[in-house]
DNA sequence: CTGTTAGCGCATTCAC
DNA sequence: GTGAATGCGCTAACAG
């Protein structure tokens, strides 16, 4: 059989250490010393340094990392782990971590699962094969196999936007309760009495944060609201429920999403019946997607900064790959109320 | 733990095949055969391959990807530069590639460099590092120094989105001829004859194409426009040029935008000048970005199918990895015109 | 100040 | 059918 990894198919095989010690010569690992500029500890001389640097520069040398990861077991790459980057909220958090870690010299392996499992459990099989330093997983589920897997191999993860119980695992969320409220509080504040909710997939943490405080705050009123989960979270689940809902309380004037794109379905769900939204129906959604501002109606809605939600978690994932003992944290990042269009008095 | 008492410092360092091979009473080799489904090629007794997989798996191991990289070369790594996650389009790419790779067990590094190519330089460098076995490279400009580096190399590339003058590699490229006569025509269709054109960053393949099918398209019916290019593609730029045109030019009833964005700029700027879009000035997209049909007006665009792009330039790079000897192609993704309410007649 | 030595974990050629 | 030996490129402990 032809065996690919033989040498010298490439026409110039990249320089190694080697290359460069016998082109200057010095040994190999005095090049090593010098490129680790540990010159200093090293005591090497002013001018074999020279030479050295000189020499790598003029042979292109590039370290090989993977030689080097072997050796030390650092790679410098972390993995992160979404439901969809295709999802502009989801790209928004990865452009905010990748951000981070291009300026700490990392190189970021980014997985999308569509939110299954069988396919989170392989992306994250290929992290660990690299050798990852440590993840960023946001794809956490109610019980997760594949994240318990992780924790087992006691490398440093850090969730983001999705709690999981009490693994005792640090993580950086949205504060659900806070802009649940803020959303319910404004609904009100407009005259809405009769309001429904169309939850995310029931085993997401937010999911059920936002629940509770869509209960709670309309409880503090002395009004009841009912509600509905969706399978996931896309315009065609929003649509689905919202209409399940309205036809269950056909006297619904506002209805609360627990994210943007449900807001979308939901607005066109109202649409479907006739009815107009905001005139007849007021619609909030939360996350303040990239363009809510832009959609007809402009889209009220509770603002997560993503890019700091996705900066933060990078930040805490490397200083819990530098100091792997510190104790877990849980950041919250706030929420704002966006007013625009989709919402007006009863 | 069933696992033979040796002094290990750290807790739980992760099984090597030394581990797999010393539990099953086998040596090392026999198990690297078994568990790369050398069995055969190795003449290995059932027995033994059997019980070697069965001890793998209750030790839980794991193939070091990089360990076996320096030796074999195949790390299983590709690299994917693109201008920015962020970007709804390019998080489309970033989709349709991704499913791609993970379909062949590759794992995927991303880098967003803003589209500064110093930036770019050293993430590719870092990519190059860690052997990553092919590049995906979104941020091609006229003349570019990092894609000379990567050439020089010769590691396999494949560009997509933008050409890069003739070097001789492979690219992936959106029909910007058709799309552009496409848009053109339509406006013309309804009659309008004083047409404008935003266009992106001059040293950028599709701005030229793009230009130069604006161009062509109005001659053939006899007409000429005039065009700005815009320093990058965000809606400020997009604003700020439409206003300079829409100055120079207070007759214009029509503007091409290179790309969405840009379109979604020149709508603001057709506002800001007391006008309507589209009852006084119609304006086409490039792209189709995700909820250009929400928008409002819901944009008139070329679409383009990213993810279908990202798909192409993932499975031309890996027959490129299998096969580096192949003569360089170039794909066109092919464009379709999407007419919406942000163009009207005249 | 610099060279020598010894692996990191794995795949593979060659013995037997 | 399986074991032994070698080295991918690099860093680090130890010798001079």
């Amino acid at each position: 059989m032809t065996a690919p990894g033989n040498g010298d198919t490439r026409a110039s095989r990249s320089p190694t250490l080697r290359d460069v010690a016998r082109e200057a010569g010095v040994h190999v690992s005095t090049v090593s010393r010098v490129l680790n500029d540990q010159a200093a500890t090293g005591r090497i001389t002013q001018d074999t340094e020279e030479r050295i640097r000189e020499v790598a520069r003029r042979l292109g040398y590039r370290r090989n990392t993977i030689a080097r990861a072997l050796r030390t077991g650092r790679t410098l790459v972390v993995g992160m782990v979404v439901p969809d980057v295709a999802n502009l909220y989801q790209a928004e958090i990865t452009r905010g971590a990748g951000d981070v870690f291009y300026e700490k010299g990392y190189s970021l392996i980014l997985a999308s699962t569509d939110d299954d499992p069988a396919h989170a459990q392989s992306q994250v099989s290929a992290m660990l094969g690299v050798q990852a330093e440590g993840l960023m997983y946001g794809v956490a589920r109610g019980p997760d196999a594949v994240l318990a897997g992780i924790i087992e191999e006691e490398i440093p993860v850090v969730l983001f936007n999705r709690a999981a119980g009490d693994l005792g695992i640090s993580a950086v969320l949205p504060d659900d309760h806070g802009g649940t409220r803020m959303a319910v509080e404004h609904l009100i504040a407009l005259g809405h009495t009769k309001i429904v909710h169309v939850g995310g997939p029931e085993d997401v943490s937010s999911t059920v944060n936002r629940l509770q405080a869509f209960e709670e705050t309309l409880h503090a009123a002395d009004l009841t609201g009912s509600y509905e989960f969706t399978h996931r979270q896309t315009e065609e689940e929003g649509y689905r429920v919202t209409g399940t809902l309205l036809e269950q309380r056909p006297d619904t004037t506002a209805v609360l999403a627990a994210n943007d794109r449900l807001a979308l379905g939901a607005i066109d769900a109202i649409r479907a019946t006739g009815r107009s939204c905001p005139d007849d129906v007021s619609v909030v959604g939360f996350n303040d997607m990239p363009y809510a501002d832009r959609f007809s109606p402009p889209l009220t809605t509770v603002r997560i900064s993503q890019s700091e939600l996705g900066a933060r978690t990078a930040r805490l994932l490397l200083e819990t790959i530098a100091e792997p003992q510190r104790a877990p944290e849980t950041q919250l990042v706030s929420a704002r109320l966006v007013v625009r269009g989709s919402t007006a008095p009863v």
